[in-house]
DNA sequence: AGGGTCGCCTAACGATCGTTAGGTAGGAGC
DNA sequence: GCTCCTACCTAACGATCGTTAGGCGACCCT
């Protein structure tokens, strides 16, 4: 896979923004030398193949959705089922804010990734939604959630989140912070039960 | 753009499916062919370019949330804010799960539609997501909703539904029916005031 | 029986794809 | 001053891309 270097970083950012505009497949490596202005094979002295640039893309996305949310039910570890799930939101809203080209490459090209590759990112992205289903169904125990299928919760909150990589942009109207507000918001009122 | 006939709607059809699971940009013309079993040249007899494929389904899709849309919301003309958004909800769930792949191409592939289409599309996009904005706006100002930002709110909303067709197969473990109750009862809550 | 149309074929076009091979300019280290 | 390494170059490879041209057999209409 080769790494290492300021150069190869950068590779992975203009790839990031291509990927995002026009997806993998319809972004050639050409299209990505031409945004470092070298050449197509040049690219090949920083990288092993065009889908090891998607992969470091898509790992990198994978190990901040991993770290934010480890760190937030660190912090949250005694608090209530509400405030947990608050902070996993929050954590996810943050990720996708700070990187939303990224985000977005990681959740509509991972497909394009090989077959052993492919499945690894499946089995993270489990163990990722496993996270929040866990703290869904804890809060339906306790009362604090609606009972609902706890896997169907998890997804709508998941994908309504993951949205956000599609619209959001660090220079539009809304700040990350009253994004990651209203999303929090939003997100515990379709799953707590009425309250008052 | 050719049209007609019974061998078109199979092309159609064969091309959700591929244009879902590999990308339209990754479905090359001989790959929709090979699944017809006839040759990829063959395919212009029925078809002006690859690009009309995507388009014709892009374009069914989108006239079907339409018309879903129109329909509900004439159905709910003098009902309350809530019921008209529960129904809003419900015919777009209800065009998703009734053809998943073909929904989950209208929402990630039409940007690989020429300039034109492409605005065409999101301008229709534009006018879909304001009847969910108008409506939302609606039950604020009757204090059903809560005050929220109705743009934030809607995309939320949209975001979470559109992300069934990527989960949901109707062989799976749930009905269409019970998915559209979830989601119709998880999206209301999430924009509800605290009731009882 | 004859003409037309429909659905598919083979063959090929120029372009572009990801990738490899081999070379060269310039700076770093001894 | 020589060597080595880094970063890039040009040239080319075989494959595959979307698409066009021209032909051929099977069926319909008269």
């Amino acid at each position: 896979m080769i790494e290492a270097g300021a150069r190869r970083r950068e590779i992975d950012e203009v790839a990031s923004e291509l990927f995002h505009a026009n997806g993998y497949a319809a972004t050639s490596v050409r299209d990505i030398a031409r945004a470092l202005d070298i050449q197509g094979a040049s690219l090949y002295a920083h990288v092993a193949s065009k889908e090891d640039v998607l992969f470091a893309i898509v790992d990198r996305a994978a190990a901040a959705f991993e770290t934010a949310a480890a760190t937030a039910e660190a912090e949250t570890a005694t608090a209530d089922p509400v405030e947990r799930l608050a902070a996993l939101v929050e954590a996810h809203v943050d990720v996708v804010t700070s990187d939303p080209r990224r985000a977005s490459v990681f959740v509509t090209e991972w497909r394009h990734l090989s077959p052993v590759r492919r499945a690894g990112m499946a089995a993270r992205r489990d163990g990722y939604e496993r996270r929040f289903r866990e703290v869904i169904a804890d809060g339906v125990a306790v009362g604090a959630f609606r009972s609902t299928d706890t896997a169907i919760a998890a997804t709508f909150v998941l994908t309504a989140l993951n949205g956000i990589a599609t619209w959001y942009r660090p220079d539009g109207r809304l700040s990350a912070d009253a994004v990651a507000d209203q999303y929090v918001d939003l997100a515990l009122r379709s799953l707590t039960e009425d309250h008052r």
